[in-house]
Parts: structure tokens; C-alpha cells; sequence
RNA sequence: AAGGUUCUUCAAGCAAUCGCUUAGGUGCCGGCCUUCCGGCGCCCGAGAGGAAAGUCCGAGCUCCACAGGACAUGACGCCGGGUAACGCCCGGGAGCCGUAAGGCUACAGAGAGUGCAACAGAGAGCAGACCGCCUGCGGCGACGCAGGUAAGGGUGAAAGGGUGGGGUAAGAGCCCACCGGGAAUGCAGCAAUGCGUUUCGCAUGGUAAACCUCGUCAGGAGCAAGGCCAAGAAGCGUGUGGAUUGUCCGUCCCAGUCACGCGGGUAGGCCGCUAGAGAUUGUCGGUGACGGCAAUCCCAGAUAGAUGAUUGCAUAAACAGAACUCGGCUUAUGAAGGGCCUUCAUU
RNA sequence: GGGCCACUAGCUCAGUAGGUAGAGCAACGCCCUUUUAAGGCGUGGGUCAUUGGUUCAAACCCAAUGUGGCUCA
């Protein structure tokens, strides 16, 4: 299977947001928070949204490449056809890895995907 | 060597793997399977900054049934130059700061007018006399009255040229010397201004980042401008008619496809959107900002927003992410190098 | 991305042709009352967002910076 992410898998309109938010499970984990949601098409799609004030647009950036690069290279553990938004809160600690960002996702979207069915 | 000052440059790179956006080429599929448009692949290139930031100025560009005048309003303000333009830059002058290198300056006008200056102080704007000093008169005296004076004291941010001498009853530009200032004038300079000469004893200070005067400039709004396509929706009320920033004149548009207010609907796609006051190199002119000429090149165009992750090269760190585009300013910030100045040491 | 506005006591706000910053609520102390609330009297508390400049003097005038908010199709 292909591990690429097109513009296609990005969530796009406000309102389609909006119902994961209404519709998923949700849980959270460190300074993430995932919601979860069923789609009525045959891939998954995926948003991340850093939290309001998290700091500059640099790091905002960052953080959004660092977690796509984590759910594209994960994706073919999930099964497809649904949402995700994923959440993400300013941290106190200084710097944290990319590897244990990678851990701690791992860990959220198991814990999860479950519930969403 | 230490400290200071100023200028310049870079914004880590390379290789491999996976992944994103896109110019070009190409294959397949679809759409009135030619042009053309869309989708999915492959090949080969390209892919954030010096500040992309703040939005403080100046422009291009677009629209406003036209932009014309007067007044208002706002900005700027030594002189000359550069520039598309500027509140920017360069050169020069003046003033101030610094031992110096060097830096800073809203740097036009207060002798056009109006205003302001709390408290203190006798007196604060064409002054004034509290303590003093001196003279005269009265008185034994302390002192009082009348006058002269502004050197000294005191108040204040500021008290009507400064220092020294002469002069005088005491004093005072009253007189003189030097410094400062005004007026006229000569020379140098495009000019700001500088250097002189003559003359005037010279009351008329501060504040224009107070109003103002003089000069120069400015129509308004901004790519969420503006245009096209698709979808959707529900109208109602008010109006010395509306547009041109404010007012007046003028001009234009006309009775709605007008303006304003309330309410309802859509928040999808395409164009604008990157070849430009472009970049690099060479050369010529200029003290310099910059300009001329020639050659070569095409160098981000996203739309919830493209640059990330891992490994290796002993190591990888600052501020920070384009959103129509340029020229500046300001602010944040890492590293490297050069020039110059001061002090100390050595030769 | 563009445009606009605000920042003064713990809170809500006054304060302008520049002259030593105030009100209400809150806090604290006292009085009154059997007690509380209310009422009365008094007290403290401010780098006037920050940093420079103009001025004799700045919350006020000017510039730069920061923070917060509103708005557009």
C-alpha cells in the first residue's frame, strides 16, 4: 500500500470540522486530543489544528508537518473511511522528540480507533 | 591585548530513502475522445526571508456613471542631488554629544497676529523694587518720608546681552576693550552658508511635537480591490434623490439595476496571480546615492495554506514562514570578516 | 491579507487649548446595632501599557514597541 497524502485526504470545509467534532469519540493524551469520526468514502482523511496562542506560526507549522508525517506513515495500521482531527495544546516541557510524539500518537489513535468502530 | 566605533558578507551544506506543491515533456482514461478542458501515473527541473514581521511611509495595479475649482483637513520643512515616488538614500552646511574614531538633530518663521507660563516671587511680557546701595529732609537714636539706582542678595525653568576696566553720590552700554547680536556691503560657493569690511551701544526673551504664517504635496477606497460561472434566497421600512472623503460651486447619472437601516440566502470554482521601476556578469560616467550600454537568464505561486522525517559525514545551534507586487523605514536576531579610534605592553 | 480602535487603583470608568490624578464598587479600621446587612466617619492602594523625544514641566503633544479587541467577501 501506498503511504502518501494527497491534498484529497486533508478535511477542507468548516463544516465537515464541525460535524467530527459533534459526531466523533474523542480522547486525549499529553497535548493531544484526537477526535474520531465515521466518513461515508473509501479513505481516511485528516486535520490537524494547532490550539489557539500555540506560539509562533513556525511552530505551528512544524507541529502540523510532524504530525501528518506521523499519520501518513502509520496509516495503513488504521482502517480506512475515517476522520481525524487531531488537536494540539502547548506544551510546558521545553522539547519533546519527534520520536516521542510518534509515541504518544501511536498510542492515542489505538486507543481510539476502537471506539469510533 | 582590552575597550569602543563603523562597514560588509552569510543565514550551514552534501548524499540516500519515504512524502508534499508546481513549470515543462510524455502515457492512459473521460468530456460534442481534432483543437481544448479535467482526472490518474511516469520522467526531468524548481520550491520561503533578511527581516517574509510591524503596517509606519511611498508607489504600481484595480474599482468608484470622471478626478474641475475654492475653502477646510492632513503630511512634510537647512541646501544641492538621486529616484517612478517618498517622511527614504547620497553629498554638503549649521548646532549639539564624545579624548577620538564617530554619532544625533520635526534644523522654515516668535522683528505678522492670538494664546500659554501652575507654585514661588516685589515683578512673567513693550517689566518691576522685597532686602539692599546712595542723596535730601525730619529725628538724640531706632527709624520714618521723598527721590535716584539696578551692581549685589533672594524667588523661579526663565528676571531684558556676557566678562573686565573706567566712571559715579550710588549705579547703569553712561563710556571703552574683547566676545555675542542687528543692519548695510564685498569676496568665495549653484545654494545652505563661510570669511571679511563698515556701522548701530543694541528693551522687544521662551514655547510653533499651542493656534497660526510661508512654501511643497495629497480625490477616495483597497486584491476580502475588481470581474466571471455555479448554487441558494424573502422581503420590509425610511429617504430636503444619488455619485464625486468634509462644505460650497461646478460636472455627471437618472426614478432604478439608487442610498441608508433591519431581516433572509450563499460562504464553492475560475480569472486577477506573477516577466518585473526583474536578476546576474561585464563595462562606462559620477566623491556618492545612482544612472547609461552590452550579454546571459526566467528564479515560489499555496488557498485550513506546499519545504517535513530518518540515517551518515566527530557536532548543528539565533530571530523567524510568502498570500497582488515593488522601493524604503522601524523592530527581533545568530555567526564571520575588514577599516578606524583610545588606553596599555613590547620592539 | 487589508482596515480601525483601546490600554488610568483589585473591578467599572472620569480626567484635554500640558501645571504635582479623582469618583463609584471592593479591601481595611472605627462608630451604630443583640448579631448581620444597610448607614456614618476615616485609611491605604497608581512606574497613568512600555521606551525614547519636545517642553521649565507630559496621563495629556510626537515617535517607536507591546498586549487586547472589532471589522471586511
Amino acid at each position: 500500500m501506498r503511504r502518501s497524502l494527497t491534498k484529497k485526504q486533508i478535511i477542507r470545509s468548516k463544516a465537515e470540522i464541525d460535524n467530527v467534532f459533534k459526531a466523533g469519540k474523542r480522547s486525549s493524551l499529553s497535548c493531544f486530543k484526537l477526535y474520531v469520526a465515521k466518513n461515508c468514502l473509501e479513505y481516511s482523511r485528516m486535520i490537524v489544528i494547532p490550539a489557539r496562542h500555540y506560539g509562533n506560526s513556525v511552530q505551528r507549522n512544524l507541529i502540523r508537518r510532524q504530525v501528518k508525517e506521523i499519520w501518513r506513515t502509520n496509516q495503513d495500521k488504521f482502517p480506512s473511511g475515517l476522520d481525524f482531527v487531531v488537536i494540539v495544546y502547548p506544551t510546558r516541557k521545553a522539547e519533546t522528540t519527534f520520536e516521542n510524539k510518534q509515541k504518544t500518537l501511536l498510542e492515542l489513535f489505538m486507543k481510539t480507533i476502537p471506539l469510533a468502530g
